[in-house]
DNA sequence: TCACTATTTCCAAATTCATGGAAATAGAGG
DNA sequence: CCTCTATTTCCATGAATTTGGAAATAGTGA
């Protein structure tokens, strides 16, 4: 993954309004939102949801398809995947890892270094 | 971990320079790296870097221990790892979870829900 | 105390972001 | 074609971010 398109999710979910959106698609699942219901559900004009959804498509982080009127919104979870990657692949490439290091967490999320 | 916390974490690293920063010291390890290191790494004016170094330490990411008259930086890595958890933990609580969700990563990145 | 290095804080300018009303667009159905 | 719903795009405005030079501060040692 390359830092500019890291940089660009983790920006993207970097705001309160959009990290709230996006663990609401998070926790739908495959079944995703329709914007609508996203509205609804945080109680905020149209314009700004659709301009704080944009931010979370751009970088891959949500797709969306279309079901006759409404869009569903859903999480894209292949590019989760890859930036929780991206944080954690290099620790400690460099140096010593700490004693709890993120290393432990997962199974072979640093398997590149 | 709150909402607030988790999106000022993300934003800090929503930045490229200081997504570069970061990983830098998640590179350097328990030795971290002084500021002025850093700085030569990176060729920025100490006056910029001490703007984004300060962005990430406000919200945890980053811990600063003075040797002398040089501060070593030091990333925080429970704040990460407690930040990725934030990300996966509540994967599709509400609904299916896709074939090749990020729960199937991590070995108990979603023990909470 | 003076000098020196390392780093931060002060200040200001340019850029980008967040917000939301109003108008435009997309699709469905009569 | 008209209308209705769902959503986006256009546009404007105030707020926040990014950047970096200059000055201030912290620590060390002579």
């Amino acid at each position: 993954m390359k830092l500019e398109i890291a940089s660009a999710q983790l920006e993207a979910l970097g705001n309160p309004v959009r990290l709230q959106i996006y663990r609401l698609l998070v926790r739908a699942g495959v079944d995703g939102l329709a914007v609508g219901a996203v509205q609804d559900k945080l109680g905020m004009p149209a314009s700004t949801l659709s301009h704080h959804m944009r931010k979370l498509i751009e970088p891959g982080l949500v797709t969306q398809e279309r079901q006759a009127t409404t869009l569903i919104c859903r999480a894209h979870y292949p590019a989760m995947t890859a930036l929780i990657g991206y944080l954690s692949d290099e620790c400690c490439a460099d140096g010593v890892c700490p004693p709890a290091s993120v290393k432990t967490r997962g199974s072979k999320a640093s398997a590149k270094a």
